[in-house]
DNA sequence: TTGAAAGCGCTACCAC
DNA sequence: GTGGTAGCGCTTTCAA
């Protein structure tokens, strides 16, 4: 009953006698005995640990991400070490030199829209000479073959057009637009997209960029602004529900009535969204469908497979009271 | 130049020759070495990470106080392993388990409501067999020494008693009251002294469980039933913004007034009740000062100190319209 | 089928 | 002040 053997019965390596494997379980479970993950850890190379970087754990969609992801990598045995990168670039680099020394086995990158493509695909080399797999969640950074798990964002933000015009809301608005990330420009696609099928004007003064956040006073600034202007609409889809629950307050505050004199769509279907008055139409985030298909990137990708994952996760319209 | 010299470098040990440092540094430079954790950690016995064990991420005080001790760890050269517990008191177990098994250095086990003391005691216990530091959140648990950081739930929760008093908004009520546990024991303390101290009287009526959970749901159905069974009240206490916004969402289904009609103070401070219509009167919860605390606490603990943390939180009631 | 031993990267001890 | 080496706990040869 060597160390060896004992390491063998744990592993259920077939090379043991039942005798011999009884025996030995009898003693661990006498003494109490569990592997060390350390010393396996150090003989693997790496750690049976995944990275999750988020741009700001704070931030509702972010959160139930994370909470979802760590099911996940549990039910596969993983333990989930979290990082959070706030806006700094060089803090992102920074982290992942961190998970290279630490060598962890994954690396989930989940910020939705602040990091330029170029960026990214620098961190995604960096990883692979280390033997890290790397997965973007929200990235949508197309022709290169990077991992990635995205929404359909440019289907959603032409439906939510669509949406609007139908019900007779134009003019439409949209805030959010941020120019640096792919993201950003990939969702306002599917605006101007949904402009030109619904036959409406594209009109530049109801596109709207914040540049200091994706945040409730952003939101809330904005439209105040843009109400002091002037500036001429009937509704707005606004890129994270943040932003809309923001310029819900101060289109309220303002005496506007939502949907009647201003509609509001948002991007996420967080939790809270419908229980605001009214209750906000959303394009909801399925972030049990994100870490679903990254388990199954994961594990192909561990595996050896050389083909990475790249799935398109679908938005749904969550029809509410405020569009 | 073995690598015992460089060992001592790296980690300033004073038994080196400027020039001997110099030399090491300069080939660290060229090679690119960086000491491999894994190995540090199998010679120390530990992992340099942190394990934060929270009720569900999903919700807003949470992923607020995930943040912040993310990036307090983080200043201190730590990491964060996150766990993330739901709802059953068997998984906790099986993650102490876990955490033992990966020899990390802490726990802060972050579940404000949930957990009987008992339980809490006898991981404290466990935990400190196997070396590893253990720090409460939001739990009291009073005369057994055991090292915490809550908030003043008690005052807090008179607090909001008096204020809802002197404006008029009496009978009120309380949203949230669980018996198994004692945070929410303190909590509910403090709603009957101010009571007391206001010359009010107490209405079991006016005393509500939510069996199911803390979140939205509860409190809309609850705001809907006690409203069907013609219970007398003129504003309520939350046990947490959740109810809140979910009770307020009732209120204003049912054609209330908030806070005409309602009145309503909410535990917690997330960031979206200020931005709800009306917004949210609230007894604020510091995540910030949580983690902060948490790092003193920490640091004293690894460094040996016998006596443990107990540090007590204020909640600053942050008013707004809805109350 | 089982056991002995090397070696993953590190630090602490002991010699020099 | 510096270098050699044992040993943390594990898995994987290689021999028996």
């Amino acid at each position: 009953m060597s160390i060896a053997t004992v390491s063998r019965v744990l592993r259920n390596l077939p090379s043991v006698t039942p005798e011999t494997r009884e025996r030995v379980l009898l003693s661990v479970d006498a003494l109490g005995y569990a592997p060390n993950p350390i010393g396996q850890a150090l003989r693997a190379g790496h750690i049976n640990a995944v990275a999750l970087l988020v741009g700001d754990i704070g931030q509702g969609w972010y959160a139930s991400l994370t909470r979802d992801m760590q099911v996940l990598l549990e039910r596969e045995g993983m333990d989930l070490v979290l990082f959070n990168l706030g806006r700094s670039e060089s803090r992102l680099n920074e982290v992942v030199e961190r998970v290279i020394s630490l060598r962890l086995r994954a690396v989930a990158l989940a910020t939705s829209d602040q990091i330029p493509s170029a960026t990214i695909a620098r961190i995604w080399r960096r990883l692979a000479e280390a033997g890290i797999v790397f997965i973007a969640i929200g990235h949508r950074v197309d022709g290169l073959g990077m991992p990635s798990i995205v929404y359909d964002d440019e289907e959603a933000g032409a439906r939510a057009v669509s949406h609007l015009a139908q019900r007779g809301f134009a003019p439409i608005a949209y805030m959010g637009r941020i120019e640096k990330s792919m993201t950003g420009q990939v969702r306002f696609a599917g605006y101007l997209r949904g402009l030109i099928q619904n036959g409406l004007e594209r009109d530049p003064s109801l596109e709207w960029s914040q540049t200091d956040s994706f945040r409730f006073t952003a939101g809330y600034n904005t439209m105040l602004d843009v109400r002091r202007r002037g500036v001429n609409f009937r509704s707005l889809i606004a890129s994270s529900d943040e932003l809309a629950l923001g310029a819900m307050a101060a289109a309220l505050d303002l005496k506007l009535r939502v949907p009647e004199d201003v509609a509001i769509i948002g991007f996420s279907g967080l939790e809270w969204a419908g229980y605001v008055r009214p209750a906000l139409t959303t394009l909801d985030a399925d972030t049990a469908a994100i870490a679903e298909q990254f388990s199954i990137g994961l594990k192909s990708a561990l595996a050896g497979s050389s083909d990475s994952i790249s799935a398109v996760i679908p938005r749904r319209l969550v029809l509410r009271d405020s569009a």
